[in-house]
DNA sequence: CATGAATGAGGATTCATTCAT
DNA sequence: GATGAATGAATCCTCATTCAT
């Protein structure tokens, strides 16, 4: 196991950035068609057109692709999400929940196989550190939010449900995603995944949930 | 891949059926330790004080392995939930929801891990066969049982609630279990989550949702 | 390696040259079908319709099996040759070949495949010992026919003829059989051999070759 | 089963030329003395110098091994026996057979066992495909010989005389040199193969076989 | 004697990683 | 820095053989 996930070194030229970058896609790419363990660093190094050598100059080893590739796209959803919140003042609370589950939805929708691959069981040590961070941001982004549409003020309390909302979220867009043919559809899932959010915050509608002046309406 | 899951012969014998119980029980710690790949035949062998030998005379493949255990516990799963709906007729519906996540939790935490396991990309046939199987038995299940509690009659409407609600408990154990110390307790996970399941379940509130008599109130 | 060919004790009960038979049939089915290595002492246990404690009761190795289906063989054909010899007096010396050639054919025709196995590179000195045994059977049948048709008088000028003479049959027959299709037909094999065979004796005209009374001819 | 059969990778450049040809050598020797069953692909690389994953490096698996092995000396036999034919130009019939003969047995004697592997039950596949392009070759540089040396102009004819021819000379040499100490000479063994090979071709006697100008006697 | 469960050495092959060029 | 040949530990699985019942 490898005490120092992450790049080797910090890419300082151009060039570097870019190598880094195009092995980071070309380990997507194949993360996403074949698995964490399947997945093999020569293949990877051949899909980003460089030799394995190189791959090994810049990635100390396989951990840490995965883990650059996970960071990545945790980044990337964080960003989504922030940028949805941000676009959503001017809408009513379960609306603005409901584009934030549809943004993300068709976020995964680009690559339903590798957030599958996120979940496997990748060394430990790996994946959790990242899985960490992430969750440090959405948690921090999500109490934002609530704090901004209600008027509870101990965030202490919103804890246990921004937990159970992301990890509800999550597993219920992967789940759907990796169903393939269902018997229902996407706007289903969203209507019911929203409505879960709300009642999964239903305690706190008693501390004013949704003041937003914008939305006039019961929601 | 194997065409003939399961074991490579039907034990007769008590001796043998005591021998796959023996290497599932030892697969099944193992797979909890170090996820599917990593678990090594001679590994499960061993902790199961038997030669390799002796594995492979009950089990034609890794695979096979795994498929037994994990059918081992949808199996205990699905036992569990049910007797915990047949007992919950006296309870409000609320309460009765309550029961099956507050069970479904205390299930789950005799072997955390090990559910994160059946997560990974195992080889693909295998593990959807039982999944699908478990999946159509939990499905049938649920089904049954918001019928008894609701007037709904169209059972069609019922399956992307059921899907969602599946999902979200799910992960969400997994999750809180996975998660090892939070901040919240186990208390809160099974409050929010049982909110988020009548969340859920709020479209179909005109359906005379909860019209158990046993339960005055409105729940 | 093992020491002791053969049989690990006499059969002296009917019930036990029962069961050697039914092994050496059943090895031979196998064997054929398979080959030398492929071939698994279980499968030749199970086809023999016993269990494979009771085969090694009787055949103390693997290699003891191939042995005794080598050797019914050998027996077969020395059986064969020698009665078609006996049965040849009053053909002409061409036609007592042909026949001879013809019947190895036909004999061989039951289980080419057999046949290639014995090609096999079976552990060394158990081949061999039945093939010197075989070879020798042959040759001193050979040897008799001869000098029963030539005026040679000095059989040690026989034996490289004898040696050249059964190579070329058992090859040629071989790859026939193994052949399968070809452009030409078995009467053109037995044609071309015989006349392969004559020639090889070419050097013992001199010596009277073929002083059968009962062939007019210059044969 | 391979459907590339063959090498890996084609030898660019001179170090991969050699370290294929040392592996085809440490593999030749591997099998001659153990056979292609016994023999393990660990022992190859150990004998070629090399690490196991070299070899697999250059070589997809064990067949690979043997196919180019055997390539090497049906090559090698062609070449030889092509030359052969080629200086028998002024050579009588008889001779030039007995020059043809002579010299395979010299060509094989350099490596006895070996060929005895090649006839063992090889991976179906893997052998045949270079048996027969090999036999093909051999077949039509035979009966451009005879068609050189006789009037025969109808080439199918002489089909199954060339696969008696090939095959008779083929085993008698593999049993002759196998046989190890025998009460006869090289001499001898050639002179009664010569006889064969001309008694095969008797029928094309009236065909105007030999009519070499360079040869006056009936040889 | 018969049984067949148990054994475990051994074999083909893969793949993360190194290092000489 | 880049390359890719070389490494070899490690894996799944087979099968001849034994021996307790």
């Amino acid at each position: 196991m490898h005490l120092n996930p992450g790049q080797r070194r910090q890419p300082k030229q151009l060039r570097s950035r870019m190598m880094v970058e195009t092995i980071v896609e070309a380990a997507e790419q194949i993360f996403t068609e074949t698995g964490y363990e399947q997945a093999t660093t020569n293949q990877i190094a051949e899909r980003a057109g460089i030799s394995i050598g190189s791959l090994y100059q810049y990635f100390p080893n396989k951990d840490s692709l995965i883990f650059e590739v996970q960071k990545a796209h945790h980044d990337e959803q964080v960003r989504v999400v922030k940028s949805c919140i941000a676009g959503s003042r001017h809408l009513s609370f379960r609306d603005a929940i409901k584009v934030v589950v549809l943004t993300s939805i068709e976020n995964h929708s680009k690559s339903p196989k590798l957030h599958a691959a996120f979940e496997e069981w990748i060394p430990a040590g790996t994946k959790l550190i990242d899985r960490t961070r992430f969750e440090e941001n959405m948690v921090s982004l999500l109490t934002e939010f609530l704090r901004e549409r209600t008027s509870v003020t101990d965030s202490a309390r919103l804890q246990p449900a921004i937990f159970v909302i992301m990890n509800m979220c999550r597993s219920v867009v992967h789940a759907f995603l990796h169903a393939g043919q269902t018997r229902f559809g996407r706007d289903d899932i969203v209507t019911h995944l929203t409505d879960s959010i709300l009642g999964c915050l239903k305690s706190f509608e008693d501390q004013g949930l949704e003041t937003n002046p914008n939305c006039g309406g019961s929601c």
